[in-house]
DNA sequence: CAAGAATGTCACAATATCGTCATAAGTCCC
DNA sequence: GGGACTTATGACGATATTGTGACATTCTTG
């Protein structure tokens, strides 16, 4: 899966050179020049991780950092601040607003790449890395091929983007709808239900054992609340 | 929680100043200039997060942060490489080997408290939010999990709502028309005396010990006032 | 184009949880 | 000690939530 990386800068020659070497590096790019554009487009575009210059249209880019943060639906979107401004005290406050890197004009975009890929691979693994691993699942993204303790799982391709999301944020509790948002898209309509059905199905693929019998469950519902993949079985004896 | 940082510095000066700026700011340090000691250190001491030089004895930095990644214990322990050579090369071959951020000497101390926590932020949501925690109870509000003393409890919706109600206010005291307020929301019509039912069933399942004793009720009613969550004793000679 | 796979929904079964009540057990004040 | 209250507890029917199998439809892929 390519990431979608968000450019939000208004400086015509950095956005085509930061432009052609993500893409370079097999990045989607979406770019604006405008603060309030912004906030709309990390909204509808979902992407990946947004690289935000200080000084643009409309709106700071620490202010679009701070509201980015605090709206709900991009409240977790990593965000690498690039400015021209080189003070100790803005980079600390950039940071402290919430961005997950600060990088200082002129800068070297390899360097920027590398410093891309780093946040990525904490908070995307499945997006740089190609290797997910959690309690005897392990997936290899690129090959598109998931084992559970050495025994290759096979998967439909709606089970698969299922267990990945949950392979990328282990434990974490996920609501039918936003597991909807996450697996399925913003913008399509299924039933909540079905998410069930999904999650039985993938239960049934990932819990097969080699006999026929069945291997503990690391999906653990929640009632009231959603799913989750977790290690700990529900019932502890003792 | 204090978070607990591993230090790989061999510079005395350094050392000082950042172990210093490190205390001021909450966290624990633990300090070695010796790249095998790192290592072990890195496993024993069981860091949040360590800070490491590129020139250090017995091994490179470099060679350090390699190793910690291959090793399954610290595969996702976070690293800021930190380092005199300005090289970008240098830059980028230390994100490439894993380190999750990279800094230049001479850095800002203020700076380098703001990128770990940056990096913090994102890797021990724990450690600033999600959290809770009162007298040995523990409830994470991500994963949707409760533990007493280490041991998992087993709640329904209603008493983790009102559980966590509870670790958001700890020694308050709140009346059953506060908690139907707070808990069950406030245009939902149940009898008051249902709130017993529930500080009941939480009770039970907070209090149960490991061989079906009771540990100490963290739960205090307050007569004719309501209830609250409290370490207090609940008798109090007088 | 046809067979097979994958998908989304539904109806119904299986559980878990909820709210209420009756009754027991405390607590306070005189 | 005896009311007058207030809270604790166990039981139970009512509800809400989740699990499951079946099925029609759409998508893939030869």
């Amino acid at each position: 899966m390519r990431a979608k990386i968000l450019l939000v800068e208004d400086d015509a020659s950095l956005i085509e050179l930061v432009t052609y070497n993500l893409e370079k590096e097999g990045f989607d790019v979406v770019r604006t020049g405008d603060g309030e554009e912004a906030l709309t487009l990390a909204e509808e575009e979902k992407p990946d991780l947004v690289i935000l210059d200080w000084m643009i249209a409309n709106l700071s880019g620490i202010e679009v950092c701070r509201r980015l943060r605090r709206a709900p639906a991009t409240a977790n979107l990593p965000i690498v601040m690039l400015t021209a401004r080189g003070d100790e005290a803005d980079r600390i406050r950039g940071l402290e607003t919430g961005a997950d890197d600060y990088m200082t004009k002129p800068f070297s975009p390899r360097e920027l790449i590398a410093r891309i890929r780093a946040v990525l691979r904490r908070l995307r693994p499945a997006l740089s890395g190609g290797q997910l691993e959690f309690a005897g699942i392990a997936m290899d993204t690129t090959a598109h091929r998931v084992m559970r303790d050495g025994r290759t799982v096979q998967l439909g391709p709606t089970e698969f983007r299922l267990l990945r999301h949950f392979l990328e944020h282990p434990g974490r509790v996920f609501s039918r709808e936003q597991l909807l948002d996450a697996v399925w898209g913003r913008d399509v309509y299924v039933e909540q239900r079905t998410v069930d059905v999904h999650i039985r199905r993938l239960r049934k693929a990932v819990n097969a054992g080699p006999t026929g019998d069945e291997l503990p469950d690391l999906i653990r519902t929640v009632r009231s609340a959603g799913y989750s993949l977790d290690a700990t079985p529900a019932v502890q004896a003792a």
